[in-house]
DNA sequence: GTCTATATTATGATAGAC
DNA sequence: GTCTATCATAATATAGAC
């Protein structure tokens, strides 16, 4: 599952040197966003990296087969981290509606939180890279748990049946789509609470319970 | 208002030099364009681009006065070409939803025309580039032609009032962004005519006008 | 695991001959 | 306007000593 030469999963129990090797990887993660955020996704390298650990490039063949590899284990953490923050804030709330709600904000905060994850994610910045398969499961979760808060709507009565269609679950993808969208190309750097895509985003859905909510009279 | 080294505006009037000249630039952008198109937006090079001119590096200079110079006035050209086709459109329908709806759909269409083009007036993949500010112009007329045939919709009954506000506005270049973000992200390549995405705009309208729409009954 | 040394390849840009 | 020659810099990657 781990991208490159970096030996497998958990530290096994009581080896020092396993430990110290995954604090190393972790610290080259670490700059490699670091020198990504300051110079765009695409100018990762190698003797960037070295430079900043303090070795030399030879060094981090140890630790990742190229820079691709980086790229793809960048890739796979920033889908789970988007998936979990997504989830977790749509556990807490009530479901249905709440739940949209939550993970609809909950994504678009990730995104401003994150932004050059959220750019190796959404965007293609990269001409090269193209993330393994495996690495694509979270996000399909993520939807599998958005199509179920829908459907849950439509059951508690907040939205009507075709709340729960196919349709409205690619339309609320849009929604967050061009929420992130915008921000990143509009505001990047600007704190999402002070964003103006935080209220819009708001907007957003009221636009989409506006059409396909069943507070009013819809037949 | 050009970039770089070329000398100004139109061809002198009986210069075949000059001719000559604006047809090498032409070339020059059309084949950055393809190289994009194959390698990535951030992968211009002049070795390439010379390379598939068929002359040598230096020579370019005498086009343009960097690489930073052909993604600019590749920027430049696209913010006009993309206003322009939204314009043409808007201006062939019938003011008010019509026209929005024509924009919109135009919008979305030239996108995936012009992946490339879109990709660099859209998000940002070249980490040093960043275009000029009267290379925005373009982009902040086309914002008025929406926002004129939001009123317009207003006036003619076919919106609440509130849909000619500036949050209705924001809300309709976020499901233009998200349209298109969508596109290029999941499908790249794809003919627009045959992508999902060319109904789910209309779906997206469709979802605007439930929400902003005047026909069934709003306080 | 880290280093030096090296091979290979690419880049942007300029000087100056023609 | 195009070329050769050149400078300066950077990149990925491997071999092999320690």
């Amino acid at each position: 599952m781990n991208a490159g030469v970096d030996g497998g999963g958990a530290t096994p129990v009581g080896s020092r040197r396993a430990a110290r090797r995954t604090q190393t990887i972790e610290e080259i993660l670490g700059l490699a966003l670091e020198i990504m955020g300051e110079a765009g996704a695409g100018s990762l390298s190698y003797a960037e990296l070295a430079r900043r650990l303090g070795v030399r490039p030879p060094s981090l063949y140890k630790y990742f087969s190229s820079v691709m590899a980086i790229y793809d284990e960048l890739f796979r953490r920033g889908q789970r981290a988007h998936r979990d923050a997504v989830a977790a804030a749509m556990h807490e709330a009530k479901p249905g509606m709440d739940s949209i709600r939550a993970g609809f904000d909950a994504a678009a905060r990730w995104t401003a939180d994150q932004p050059v994850l959220a750019q190796l994610l959404f965007w293609r910045p990269i001409p090269g890279f193209e993330p393994s398969p495996e690495a694509f499961a979270p996000s399909v979760e993520m939807v599998g748990l958005f199509r179920t808060a829908l459907s849950q709507a439509v059951d508690t009565g907040e939205l009507v049946p075709a709340g729960g269609s196919e349709e409205a679950l690619s339309l609320l993808s849009v929604l967050a789509a061009g929420i992130s969208s915008q921000y990143m190309a509009n505001e990047p750097g600007r704190r999402w609470k002070e964003s103006r895509y935080l209220p819009l985003g708001r907007a957003a859905l009221d636009m989409f319970q506006a059409a396909y909510g069943a507070s009013t009279s819809e037949p």
